[in-house]
DNA sequence: TTGACATATTCCCGTATAGGAATACAATAA
DNA sequence: TTATTGTATTCCTATACGGGAATATGTCAA
């Protein structure tokens, strides 16, 4: 099986760098129209309207038609997945990292069931 | 130029299911040997070295040698830049929605160098 | 040594990209 | 209509994947 789609999810849809510049222009600019995002990003046009197809199919983006042109605009619910799942390890980084570190070698011992004895680790 | 390497940053490596269950199981069990991985999520035992080899290229996870084992373990700080990416959105999910909505279709209206005169649009 | 276990690496394959170039489509104006 | 502007789509190519199978490497014990 080769890499998931971009769209598959918004984690993939995110991975790449100027799909991440468009997310954080939309949200500070507020919606913008395809040529706006053209003349921001310096790139070609038909590269924002691929790159906005796909963050449109994961829903981050949403379009609405306005003349002739089409206005994008964020769909931040959309991103609370990924802040939901990183923000799950909050914890994990700061200050208590060695304890956590030292929990994490404790464990270390009771790995696969073939429980190889290891000498016993200092602790606490 | 075709996708980024998975291995270009957090982001990237982040993207795939597999590597973000390994994450999550080392967040929640601590260290684990590779063997543990491989039973846990029910992968051929070369995947799961191929995720983590990934994981570890960004720094997501690191490696401790003991005994035949390898044993991994979370480094959980890497995990903040993109905590640090979608929090930056996090004001704009929630409640006030319309209001944020409303501020973008006002904007989109200077859009574009060319200023397209647009017809006033029906608001609240 | 040899053997057994734990893990990493290599090779193959089908699939999916991102970017560039060219073109198609849509909406409006004249 | 035709022309023009704004945007989307298609075609191309080089690159990179993830999984499977096979094999290599490493570490310890006998």
């Amino acid at each position: 099986m080769p890499r998931a789609k971009t769209t598959a999810d918004v984690f993939n849809a995110i991975a790449e760098p100027r799909r991440r510049q468009i997310v954080e222009l939309l949200a500070r600019r507020g919606a913008l129209a395809v040529g706006a995002l053209v003349v921001t990003l310096g790139l070609p046009q038909p590269a924002v309207s691929k790159h906005l197809g796909v963050l449109r199919k994961v829903g981050v983006v949403a379009v609405i038609k306005q003349g002739k042109q089409r206005v994008y605009n964020l769909e931040a619910e959309k991103l609370k997945t990924v802040h939901d799942w990183v923000k799950a390890f909050e914890q994990l980084w700061g200050h208590q990292l060695d304890r956590i570190k030292q929990r994490a070698e404790h464990r270390a011992r009771e790995q696969t069931e073939s429980s190889t004895p290891l000498k016993p680790r200092k602790r606490q």
